[in-house]
RNA sequence: GACCCUAUGGUCUAGCGGUUAGGACACCUCCCUUUCACGGAGGUAGCCCGGGUUCGAUUCCCGGUAGGGUCGCCA
């Protein structure tokens, strides 16, 4: 039998780094397996969904590159889809649900109640097989004791997510529930579900939830819990994925940085951990260099463009070689493009703010002297290339018994406003004479003595 | 309140009836170096607590504690 997983959010606005990897979990045993991964969309709560929440999913998928076998094409509930258990949105999907409410009240297994009907839920425990947890004995809690029966078409005709989400896996066939530790506690229903319509319940995979960095439960506004975030900070999706895969996976071996197709192949459900997992945003940021170091050039300036245009620095305005130059100098410096701005910025203006502090250090009565006679000797040089400037700087310094530092230190301030950035000698070189000395100028100006 | 899940350094994790408890991020020190980053060499830091079982428990069992989840006419 083939696998048939499914990935089934609804559409909020956003999609959760938790609801991602929970996709991404799906999708890994889909390929693994050779199975397929179908996306249908829970759009029950008419009220709160939107074509732009939806396609804020979409897009979400696509760009971690999960790609779906079966599901829709596009936003629209009534649009194009793919795949022959359609349809794959929930509004789409009353008939069924009329129909096998129908039948379990026929049966006597569902009841109205106040204008909503009840489903009758059995009063004992319920075992609950999970392919992660074990075999969990789900027994009744005070409330439930009380009154087991819950709600399953609301009074104003809507079914709830329970119904719908049982009769959708059963008509798509689904084979594999991955999903959330959430939801463990509530499959004691939905395999009364299944058995009251006469079919053996999926196989059941819960996984554990992802934190925040402080132990508590992440919730939209936390910082990370938007896969948008990820997409406007510049960090890459292969990044995001392989981090995500560590969380609450793990391909043992001591293994971190691992391809897409390696983990396809390795992963499967009695290696996914039973703990939560705290988000470590660092740990992400760090893995993002990793990829970001062996990016291809081309692919590093589009991005690198990108973002900082993004920041409002718009690289059109200047000769393409000299952007390019420019950020070459970036390449394999920086661990996400959101720092990009502010590291590389100074090729791309003449006004670099300089700290008062840096400035009143560098440029003390000392040193000012020295960076002076720098700035003749980068007027006299002959070649304004890297490894002149390199030889001239290190000859002044030489003449005046100081370490190269001495006068690299406010050479960089002076140029680009930062104590850290790309190789000094090589900005010099891309920034020209002319800009090197006015700068230059400009700073030692700004400073007494 | 009841029910369910979980528990290895700060974080992600490997391991397991007998190990010097391994790796990664982060942090600290040093080296390299034009800064930073990278790279290299070191370092600090861990089996939640209490009972059992056992010759021996981080590992198995029970209890506690802590964290998370669920008990909705939300999904």
């Amino acid at each position: 039998m083939t696998v048939r997983v499914r990935f089934a959010p609804s559409p909020t606005g956003y999609l959760h780094i938790g609801g991602a990897r929970t996709a991404l979990f799906n999708w890994l045993y889909a390929r693994h397996t050779g199975g397929k991964f179908i996306l249908r969309i829970e759009d029950t709560d008419a009220a709160r969904n939107s074509l732009e929440a939806v396609e804020v999913i979409l897009q979400g998928l696509r760009w971690l590159g999960l790609d779906w076998d079966e599901g829709p094409l596009t936003a629209d509930a009534a649009g194009p889809c793919k795949g022959s258990s359609g349809p794959y949105f929930q509004s789409q999907r009353k008939a069924n649900y009329e129909q096998r409410v129908a039948a379990l009240l026929s049966r006597g297994l569902a009841y109205e109640h106040e204008g909503a009907v009840k489903f009758r839920m059995q009063r004992e425990a319920v075992i609950i097989p999970d392919l992660v947890v074990g075999e969990v004995r789900r027994e009744l809690t005070d409330r439930e004791a009380e009154d087991p029966d819950f709600v399953i078409v609301r009074s104003d005709g809507q079914p709830v997510f329970h119904l719908v989400n049982v009769i959708d896996d059963l008509d798509m066939g689904i084979t594999h529930v991955i999903r959330g530790e959430d939801h463990l506690s509530n499959t004691a229903k939905h395999i009364a579900l299944f058995r009251a319509f006469g079919v053996p319940p999926p196989k059941y995979a819960h996984i554990p939830l992802i934190l925040n960095g402080d132990g508590s439960k992440m919730s939209k506004r936390d910082t990370g819990a938007s896969m948008t975030t990820y997409v406007e900070e510049g960090f890459l999706p292969e990044a995001v994925v392989n981090y995500l895969c560590l969380l609450g996976w793990s391909p043992k071996e001591n293994r971190e940085k691992m391809s897409v197709a390696e983990v396809v192949e390795r992963f499967d459900l009695p290696q996914i951990l039973r703990h939560n997992a705290r988000f470590d945003m660092t740990k992400l940021q760090w893995l993002n260099g990793e990829y970001l170091r062996e990016l291809p050039p081309e692919k590093f300036h589009a991005a690198a463009v990108h973002a900082l245009a993004r920041a409002g620095i718009d690289t059109n305005k200047w000769p393409l070689p000299y952007v390019k130059a420019a950020l070459d100098t970036c390449l394999g410096k920086v661990k996400l493009f959101s720092e990009l701005p502010a590291y590389a910025g100074f090729y791309f203006t003449d006004e670099i703010k300089l700290d008062a502090a840096a400035l009143a250090k560098d440029f003390d009565a000392e040193n000012k002297p020295r960076v002076e006679k720098l700035r003749g000797a980068f007027q006299q040089t002959a070649n304004f290339d890297a490894a002149s400037l390199e030889a001239v700087l290190k000859e002044t310094a030489k003449a005046f018994g100081v370490k190269a530092g001495v006068l690299v230190h406010p050479a960089r301030l002076a140029c680009t406003g930062n104590a850290a950035g790309p190789s000094l000698y090589h900005l010099l070189e891309i920034l020209g004479r002319e800009r090197v000395l006015a700068r230059l100028d400009r700073a030692l100006r700004s400073t007494p003595g």
